[in-house]
DNA sequence: GAATTCATGTAACTTGTTACATGATTTA
DNA sequence: TAAATCATGTAACAAGTTACATGAATTC
């Protein structure tokens, strides 16, 4: 599970609170990590619990106590070992909606179908533009004391959202054109998608 | 939420036992929905309580008696409705862990992440030789009734397997070059990423 | 006057995972 | 003799989602 481990990660860049945590994932880990807020606070009681990170509070005046989470040396040790354990993909469950419509879409009309791939190729359009926004966000080098730059594996990461996002449009341009030689092939064949 | 939709639609192609679908979802679904025997028990239940399916038990000698669930109208009608509201990319969480590992990657030694990389490429490599099987396996036409070919459906999903994973491979391809020309630079420039 | 931000969570629910239980038959 | 196949599940747990509750300060 990544969720501790990405909260164990972010804390390595300076302690943080439950809600500071939410905003640094909604602006970086979320692009292949998402996590609700009361989820990170169940999980940060838990790795406190664990003796992972440790808590102070800190009083404010008008707003709520800020409850400040640094990770102690047991933390680190865990991320350590859990970020040199690297996934297999072959025996990680692969779950994407979008692919289940399709393979049952012989229910629907084909310009239908063909109208939901153009869709999807905007937004995925739409998700290169915010990656290149991402991309000029993070030009500039990122130290993180006794590491070197943080923005080199920024990269590597936007550069697999790139690479994806290109590949679907590829991909979903090349279904349209299959779809449109499939949809001459019931006209001419086929007399009775004809009649209407 | 996928899992009753996918198996309303492979029971559209025949009654099935929990037994059966498991199966079905092991050489087809399962590469873009995955579902354990356990989920598929407790999900035909669910769908036989909201009156999507029904089943009649089928008693066996020496075996477990089989009991067959078949789709009736009510359940026709929600998977329709279901297919009909694509899913938007941009809304649905995304989790890989692969990304969470690269992203706090500048704990490891370069040549590990490498070693990674080079790693995932074979899997990547080994996902496509499999693609090619099951491409082979479904290149004949395949009938339902009321249905045009249901195999064209499914050889665009399958296309989909295809342009990830070779996007993948090109990825970490380019992670590699960018690792050597960081390698170079570690080396000679920077004297020392300094510890604390 | 309404919505958003800051900051804490809790509770209930759904979905996914892992382990266990049964027991005859077939295959290695 | 061990394992895999057939076929049913249940139980416990882990992880993710949604809704709710509090309440001052600030911005639209």
């Amino acid at each position: 599970m990544s969720l501790p481990h990405a909260i164990l990660g972010l804390l390595t860049y300076q302690p943080m609170t439950g809600y500071d945590l939410k905003h640094h994932f909604d602006h970086s880990v979320n692009y292949f990590w998402s996590a609700q807020q009361s989820q990170i606070y169940r999980e940060l009681a838990a790795l406190e619990g664990k003796g992972y990170v440790s808590s102070c509070i800190e009083p404010q005046e008008g707003r709520p106590d800020r409850k400040v989470y640094s990770i102690i040396a047991a933390g680190k040790r865990e991320l350590q070992e859990w970020l040199e354990r690297f996934p297999q993909v072959l025996t990680t469950p692969y779950r994407e909606e979008l692919l289940v419509h399709i393979f049952f879409a012989s229910r629907l009309p084909l310009a239908e179908l063909k109208f939901q791939l153009q869709r999807f190729i905007r937004e995925r359009q739409e998700q290169l533009a915010a990656y290149t926004a991402v991309d000029g966000m993070i030009s500039d080098p990122v130290k993180i004391p006794g590491h070197p730059d943080e923005s080199f594996y920024w990269r590597l990461t936007l550069k697999r959202g790139f690479a994806q996002a290109r590949a679907d449009i590829g991909w979903a341009e090349e279904c349209i054109r299959d779809i449109e030689k499939q949809e001459g092939l019931r006209e001419t064949g086929d007399e009775r998608s004809e009649e209407r």
